[in-house]
DNA sequence: GTCTATACTGAGATAGAC
DNA sequence: GTCTATCTCAGTATAGAC
């Protein structure tokens, strides 16, 4: 069966894309590695942005499901009340974590191509629902918090968590310790979520 | 005199590079809109990215030395002991802030640069010693941080200005609020780099 | 020293044969 | 479904006019 032909254009993808970045990967390299040719890319997936797409596609569902599910128990065992800022953002963080541990490449791609600023729509439609929820787990955690002070914040944290993501010093040993990584991350964000608002910018924005 | 079609490669370039980003930006792009032949860009300036280089030359050259001053300017205050977190991260953010109400471009533009992650060198070049002199006044303000601490949460600051400084949604009005934007930022991170270190991370980085 | 004309290589994309 | 051949455009480099 050729049906491989499409998984071995993926698995070549993903292993470029996290070694080099997006856009230093060139097709070409890609079906040379894995032995496919580039119109057969063209037609599995069509343009090259579509790879992409693909790739990340496979392994970023079970992250979110596992974002979802934890957002769910949080939820159940705040009960009336509201988790926590730190409940929440565990929830968000730590399945990436999981999976920076079983394959630590695929999330340093995904540093990668946050950093490559190419994802204006992947971004939303891969992130968009439970990003969305984030930010709705978030408000309810922090209610002295404006919608504008908290999306702000909210902001801050997508950067801080996209250049730790593909921060290239594996500082420490061991290599692969993304797991201490996003807990220090997590103390700092906690911090800051937390910080009592400006009272009124001088620029006065609305 | 024709010594301007080198101001008028880099004044296109400045505003495309703002306007698309770097690597969307091509050079035929600019030669075009500056009137100029392609070979004068790599007689001026070489390759493609000694153009970025330039660009950004010529307008960090002051934010940096503004930085410089405020950092001098801080210590002398603070006589014996060492200026708060907030006044030092001012000293470094504040410059920015007012460069873009000068050139609102000019830092999309750097935060673009920035996210379109090819600054390995260029980063070193323009912000390697005023980089270093930031790190070691934030270390002064906060002598309870281990340096590796220190060093994640200014991983996690760089992150999360990149993405501030290149965020598209110039929400609020009046437009090119970028002031109060920065003095959020900072709220967010003072808060951050003062909240007390994690004590053993599971992992065990050292 | 400054610029014009032109060519070279490699990228992504596509049409059409098999 | 798959692959060959080809198109356009990118960055880069060179030769030579002024």
């Amino acid at each position: 069966m050729k049906t491989d032909t499409k998984h071995r254009i993926l698995d070549t993808a993903e292993r470029l894309f996290a070694e080099q970045g997006y856009a230093a990967t060139s097709l070409r390299q890609i079906i040379a590695e894995a032995n496919v040719n580039l119109a057969a890319v063209h037609y599995h997936f069509g343009p090259k942005e579509k790879v992409l797409d693909a790739v990340i596609q496979r392994k970023v569902g079970p992250v979110n499901e596992a974002r979802m599910a934890l957002f769910d128990r949080a939820e159940a065992e705040a009960g009336h009340g509201s988790p926590p800022v730190e409940r929440v953002l565990r929830a968000f963080l730590s399945p990436m974590s999981e999976a920076a541990d079983h394959n630590p490449q695929f999330v340093r791609m995904m540093g990668r191509i946050y950093a490559d600023g190419l994802l204006p729509e992947i971004k939303q439609r891969h992130f968009g629902t439970v990003w969305a929820r984030f930010v709705k787990a978030m408000h309810a955690a922090l209610p002295d918090l404006s919608e504008r002070e908290l999306l702000w914040r909210m902001h801050f944290l997508q950067g801080a968590m996209a250049h730790t993501m593909c921060a290239t010093p594996m500082l420490g040993n061991p290599p692969a310790d993304f797991g201490s990584r996003i807990e220090r991350l997590l103390v700092f964000l906690a911090a800051g979520f937390r910080a009592p608002a400006i009272k009124a910018a001088k620029g006065g924005e609305r």
